[in-house]
DNA sequence: CGTACCGTTGAGCAGGCTCAACCGCTGTGG
DNA sequence: CCACAGCGGTTGAGCCTGCTCAACGGTACG
């Protein structure tokens, strides 16, 4: 298969290898709207402390939905797919998970979706009632939880704009932006797509076929050149803005 | 106007009437699936101490998107709506918020949402750094905010499921289902719509008519009845039900 | 009585879905 | 070594349903 063959995920810095991170915007009025790491370095030695590093390859499954959930984990290198089975057999892809994100939140002691690797992946591991012990003791830690997972909100609210249109290459420009973002400017000026088109399709509510279809539209209208299955480049950034921002 | 004149929200209990409160479903394990109330008396009686109770009228506006966040809202009574004008002039309502739902998350100081009562509301308010204070001498209370924060999200994930269905009576249902759940079962086992239908289609992702035309087809096929345009009642539960999850 | 707003209905169009066939690559086993 | 299965991706044909546009109805309000 093709993920884990061509260097995805290269590009993650040093810094989120070694450590358990968290990265987003803040509540409060800052002059840039640039995600920030929340956690100081004690804070994330602490957590370090209690976590176990796990490295994965493409295709392992962190946890099941409805399975007990035992572990939280901090996404450190690579991305992971989050997505339920419905009962029509359909699969939605729920979240894509990028370094410093957080992965396992559960409801009712279950997790919610099941969580997969879609490239090689490193994340820390620690069980959740460590955690909570851990946020017991050091409360300004928890604040850094409860910024996370606010930040993780407005994204999902945000995501829902994406279903509000209609037109599939919309949707697919909307969906390259939000990787562009998530995943940091490759310093080539390329989109690194680490996910299948059929996760895309999942993703962002089409067929796998519109999303193909889509892509060509893109291509065939300038905006954006696919130089490969997990690459793509915008070429004229303001249509391209234009487009995606159309809602 | 049609809000506002039918009783709506009146059968909300006088607990949820006097303090500011907070629901939501544990991560920990608990056999019932309930939605909890997260504060214990005294914090609520602490934000009772930093807030001020504001009665509100139909369509009065909370706060504007992208305007400076000075406040967080509790919703006590009634119902708001959350959303945003996209630049094609259409409009999207995020969110219906409901006694005891958290509103005024914020991104780097400013809202994300523009916030209106669909209902006569009761609210309390309270300075956003007021909050912050009170949260760091009570970390306990951090927690909370945190449950709160993550059950938010667990069902914005949730609400884009619906949008993964094409056929608009699906959607319909699933909204229906939600509001049952969200308001609290009617004692006469009618589901409670306060809002317009050009709100249920902004919120749901359909046109106008289209919700109109589903609420014909949930009607005809017999799984539910609309008393008027803001109660219905489920007919066939069994149906209803599969419909709503046939996902 | 006119206006505004919400809701309703009909006609016709368009874009996305489904189904089906096919390609190219990979890994496997005879 | 090659045949084959499996998987992801691609393309085409035709259907279907939700959207758009437009006209109209009812009710509240000035």
């Amino acid at each position: 298969m093709h993920a884990g063959t061509h260097g995805r995920g290269a590009h993650t810095t040093a810094q989120q290898e070694h450590a358990p991170s968290l990265n987003a915007m803040p509540f409060g009025l800052s002059s840039t709207r640039a995600v920030v790491q929340l956690l100081t370095h004690p804070q994330r030695l602490q957590i370090l402390g209690i976590a176990t590093q796990l490295r994965l390859t493409t295709r392992t499954t962190l946890y099941r939905a409805d399975s007990p959930a035992e572990w939280i984990f901090f996404v450190s290198r690579g991305v992971v797919k989050a997505f339920r089975d419905l009962p029509s057999g359909k699969r939605r892809v729920m979240a894509f998970l990028f370094p410093s994100d957080l992965v396992g939140l559960a409801e009712c002691g279950r997790y919610v979706n099941t969580v997969q690797a879609i490239t090689p992946v490193t994340v820390y591991r620690t069980r959740l009632d460590q955690l909570m012990e851990l946020l017991k003791r050091d409360p300004s830690l928890k604040l850094q939880f409860l910024y996370k997972i606010a930040h993780e909100l407005r994204e999902s609210l945000r995501q829902t704009i994406v279903f509000s249109r209609r037109d599939a290459a919309g949707r697919l420009a909307m969906f390259l932006r939000m990787l562009e973002q998530r995943a940091g400017d490759q310093k080539d000026g390329t989109i690194d797509i680490p996910m299948s088109r059929s996760d895309i399709a999942n993703f962002i509510g089409l067929s796998l076929e519109s999303v193909i279809r889509a892509s060509h539209r893109l291509e065939e209208s300038g905006l954006v050149a696919f130089e490969d299955l997990h690459r793509a480049r915008v070429l004229h950034r303001r249509r391209f803005e234009e487009l995606a921002s159309a809602v």
